[in-house]
DNA sequence: CTTCGAAAAATTGGATACAATAATTTCGCC
DNA sequence: GGCGAAATTATTGTATCCAATTTTTCGAAG
């Protein structure tokens, strides 16, 4: 096959169906917390705003629902969904619980090169100290210990359980606890792993999970608490 | 509101959208096997066959294809998903994790209703001999034990682990190491639990889950291994 | 006989048009 | 002015039609 004369035609990136990018599009704002849980989607505005047609749209919008991100009503249209405090504390818990294994099984797998790898994160969320990325670089972090693991459909669950719940706590209170406890206890995490201490690292990371989950969750608590005697 | 003159119109079950008939439809028939992986879904028989047009056709697709259970690629359709062999263990480590955490929160608070429902499912599945409900009844059985462990995201996610990978195996293999292994480990489980023995009832509940899968999967890599030299 | 390529057919992706249902407004009545 | 029913509007659900892409067919050259 020889290289195209001209790339004219769409970019590879545009080059995927309107669904796909009305998908994505979505998605991401949904997970970011652009579009506010409660959120009604209008189908023909949405289409409007993204220039194509309901189908694509629809199509979209059903893909979504499967992954929970939004909920339909017959002929009452689709809102983007919510968790409740429950659901957010199982959340958490089924993360402690599948995260732990993961890292079981990556301790004794653990090379350098993914000691530098999650030490790149642990820079990067230094570094970009009032960003917002930092989510991100946080569960990058996590991911690149668990990368030797080599169970890819769990970690890809718990990377959706982890985007899912973060959306739901306001920027203000996402670092409550401080960015300076949260780093050390990331660099614990790192020590335990490469000492080889499997059972202390498990211990730790759940600390580290159900406790931060604890946190974020009282002051979310608070929030709607407060949020309702305001009404 | 007075009770309607005539049902003329169209039963509770059928005022579902088009869309999620569809769904409903093609999901039972994928996680039943009744159409087996790979096979190539095409929008417009489908269509005809349903009595539906392509849209609620399409729109079901790209629901069942964030649930996993089809596989769409631009302009080639959809065809049903398959799990690899490594896919399968997958699943089953991740039940024998979250179904482990399960039976512990519920083991303290197990009470006599529970009981005598997890035992009318093992008495359904000692009842119906060679009925092919067994799976669903399987599964009815372990959900009573979970139940009051009060977790349901969890129980919902290793129920749809559950049914998508049993899927999988061909009927003749399904049971395999025989209904009496299987009704041994069963009710030793039920005795583990009800004498609150919580460590060696979730070591025997990973083992069942393990164990089981393990020999599985045996048969399904001597049967796939066949079907290639076969060809 | 095989292989390459162009035309034809089949199939999917998307837009528009229409039907069914829910939400809102209007209007008569008290 | 307030209340309730009917009409109007808005919105979703579905079908039909067209465009874009892939797959298949078929023929000619090697």
């Amino acid at each position: 096959m020889t290289a195209p004369i001209l790339t004219t035609k769409t970019t590879a990136l545009e080059r995927k169906t309107a669904t796909a990018r009305v998908v994505a599009l979505l998605r991401d704002q949904i997970l970011s917390g652009g579009l506010p849980e409660g959120l009604q989607l209008r189908q023909e505005k949405l289409a409007a705003e993204l220039g194509v047609s309901r189908v694509p749209i629809r199509e979209a919008l059903h893909q979504l629902e499967a992954e929970g991100l939004v909920r339909q009503e017959t002929h009452k249209g689709a809102v983007v969904s919510g968790l409740s405090i429950d659901d957010l504390e199982e959340t958490y818990e089924i993360r402690a619980r599948l995260e732990t294994w993961l890292l079981e099984l990556s301790i004794p797998l653990l090379g350098p090169q993914h000691y530098a790898r999650a030490e790149e994160w642990l820079a990067r969320m230094a570094a970009d100290r009032e960003d917002e990325a930092w989510s991100s670089q946080n569960w990058n972090f996590h991911a690149a210990l668990y990368a030797p693991a080599n169970r890819p459909q769990t970690l890809e669950l718990v990377r959706k359980l982890y985007l899912n719940a973060y959306r739901h706590f306001p920027l203000p209170i996402r670092l409550t606890g401080g960015r300076d406890r949260m780093n050390r206890e990331h660099q614990l995490l790192l020590d335990l792993c490469k000492q080889g201490e499997i059972e202390r690292a498990k211990d730790h990371l759940e600390q580290h999970i159900l406790m931060g989950a604890r946190h974020l969750i009282n002051r979310l608590k608070a929030l709607r608490q407060q949020g309702k005697s305001a009404n």
